[in-house]
DNA sequence: ATGACTGCAAACTCTTTGCACAACA
DNA sequence: TGTTGTGCAAAGAGTTTGCAGTCAT
């Protein structure tokens, strides 16, 4: 989890593409890397921020669309308001609260990652399988604890 | 399918919250039970603005969130652009092509779509599990038959 | 040196809100 | 008749685009 490590990944990707290294984009990923969550385009500016003063959501947004090429970013939509951008690729859903919002990783199983992956198998060659939970957290249910 | 027998099931569940029921409620419920698929707000309009000329945007973004709050309709988020509202409520995943942005109804087996009501089991109360799939629909696919 | 990348500003899309009029109950 | 619902217009949120200057290579 170190910088150096996670530097690594990115500065070979983009020496394959024949992209260039740019504090921006070392600074974003390593962000990303160490909180190993689901982040909106604003809130990777100001963690950012504290590291490169003066970037700006233009250069966070074209940034998170080339790591999203790269694989090293995906996309989140859930409709309520900002898409999220999440550095943690493995299989995974999300679960979000109706009442606060709050979006959780829930983990899936390996057999229904799988079956996700080969859902209308034959005429359709998927990508990635995105799963989103609507629900209420622990804090919001209204029975039990609250 | 008549719009009698749908019309019913939507009249009953306003007049239970002691809501109103109007031509455009109306219109708009057969429209989305006639097709049975997902349409955005805008495409919405477009059908409803056949039958009842002059309707508005905003009249269907509130019919369509009443809608969802009456179990008749749920929001699909794809992230690529606007929301989509999908009057199929029965357990069934979202294919979405990165090329051509067609969106198909996909199947999902009964022990997946229960799996996935169980996911995170303990501490969230879960409600419903949306599913999008990304990848390349069959006329869109690099390989095979194109 | 040269071309890609950034920051700024503004445009754009989608969705929501405020308010006056219309219409269901 | 009293609200609730509708239409209009405008505001709001999030994301993208155009352009001039900067910086990696």
């Amino acid at each position: 989890m170190g910088c150096d490590g996670t530097d690594a990944i990115l500065v070979e990707k983009l020496r394959e593409r024949g992209q260039r290294v740019t504090s921006q984009r070392l600074v974003i990923h390593r962000t990303l890397s160490v909180r190993d969550r689901h982040l909106t385009a604003e809130q990777v500016l100001v963690e950012v921020s504290e590291g490169l003063p003066g970037i700006s959501l233009p250069t966070v947004y074209a940034t998170l669309e080339l790591f999203e090429q790269l694989g090293l970013v995906r996309r989140v939509a859930t409709g309520g308001g900002a898409l999220l951008f999440d550095s943690r690729t493995s299989p995974h859903a999300h679960a979000v609260c109706r009442d606060c919002g709050t979006v959780t990783d829930v983990e899936i199983s390996e057999a229904n990652a799988r079956a996700l992956s080969h859902a209308g198998d034959s005429d359709f060659q998927v990508d990635h399988a995105e799963v989103v939970i609507w629900g209420r957290c622990a804090s919001c249910a209204p029975s039990a604890d609250n």
